[in-house]
DNA sequence: GAGGGAAATTGATATGGATCAAGTTGTTGA
DNA sequence: TCAACAACTTGATCCATATCAATTTCCCTC
């Protein structure tokens, strides 16, 4: 690891209130690597041997069955992954692949349960990051089973829309397949969703997104934060 | 609390390693409580004040969104909820009722993350139960996108048959409405479901379940650890 | 700047699952 | 014991979404 990365990792919710011995620890076990884009950084079903954080790019979480394999999310710097499985020392539920250059660290997951125990600022921080996760799956369930595909790509740009500072034209930051699969559905239905939203003031050519008509894009939409605020 | 209760409760695996000091901290703000069937014990959005755990009886954990509702999962004695709310001090992102007359400790969130940093063993066992509830919504994800509805039932069959002993013979253990909604389909639809698992050797009748030809219905289930086994 | 390959779109069609409308069965409580 | 109500089932139909096939667009590399 180059030193120039340790205060970026310092100045994740995860490590920043913890002591620097602490700190030290699991700095000293850990690596940083850089991974070329679509490399396969865990599998489904491997044992867990490192927590992961992306310090920089991006990472998808997927997950196979029977042929066929559906996106669970996708990371973006500050993020953490393997997290629960690290902690139970179990094997992971979700497979990871890069989508673009990035770099990430592993921390052995032997040291994080280690320090755990040490610190107890990184076990309240490890609990929090753990409770933030679980809660972010719970609304992710809800959004699927009480939504249709065109509610959820609403919701999806509203969020999106906001995280780019509130101005009614920005850009996608992944592929529309990846975004299908996050969703829920076929890259075919979110190309018709996408023209469905027309009506709502919603265009999107290539990468770029425009959004006139919030109120009624909302009025489609009905976000509420019990399911699409990522903090609450 | 009757001094009774104590016992059941002690041996619960969040409570079972931790100091007889801590554990006495916890109980003396804790309620316990006999509740009727189908009373709210939470309500979606309210603020989280308690942990809740469940002593005996069933709860169902559901969430609504604009008219329409869904059974997020059912719960049994052991089962602990809304521990993520309670450590965030967040609120509630589903609510919950007794399907049947049910027996309820409630402990103070205040006084659980109290506890979390007064005793190792007990902030470990909060992790450990903490990881273990995000693990199953994943795994309840991964089903949700991967699988048919047919696909999820015959797994849940599989599931519950091993639960009960492994005789091909047993007992449903929820009403078909809610199994329904827990395995994301329509009532009408699970009726459709369980005729379309006859040439599987599955015949249900009123509660009575039996599975005949197991490795036929697993053909069809394919079940995987990653998805169905709630330890790993 | 042309060629090739992946991604995205579009149209046609199939299908899983939802909805609606009756029935039927089952349960409960007077 | 029976009335009343809820749960469940069944059939008919509808709708959302998937699938399949054919282009078109985009992007990367040479």
């Amino acid at each position: 690891m180059r030193d120039s990365d340790i205060p970026a990792i310092r100045s994740l919710e995860l490590f920043r209130e913890m002591s620097d011995d602490s700190f030290a620890e699991l700095v000293r076990g850990a690596y940083v690597q850089n991974f070329p884009p679509n490399m396969e950084l865990i599998v489904e079903g491997d044992p867990c041997d490192f927590l992961h954080i992306v310090i920089d790019g991006s990472v998808e979480l997927f997950a196979n069955w029977n042929e066929r394999e559906t996106a669970m999310t996708i990371l973006r710097e500050g993020a953490t992954f393997i997290l629960a499985a690290a902690i139970r020392d179990a094997p992971n539920l979700m497979s990871a692949r890069t989508l673009e250059r990035s770099r990430i660290i592993m921390i052995p997951a032997e040291d994080v349960r280690q320090v755990f125990f040490q610190d107890h600022d990184f076990a309240r921080a490890i609990v929090q990051e753990l409770a933030y996760c679980y809660r972010g799956v719970i609304k992710g369930v809800k959004g699927l089973k009480l939504r249709t595909s065109i509610e959820r790509l609403a919701n999806y740009l509203l969020k999106l829309q906001k995280k780019m500072g509130g101005g009614n034209s920005f850009e996608l930051p992944i592929e529309k397949r990846r975004l299908a699969s996050v969703l829920g559905m076929t890259p075919e239905n979110l190309s018709r969703a996408i023209k469905a939203l027309r009506p709502y003031g919603v265009l999107i050519e290539g990468q770029n997104i425009e959004v006139t008509k919030l109120d009624d894009l909302k009025g489609l939409a009905k976000p509420t934060p019990l399911i699409d605020d990522p903090r609450s």
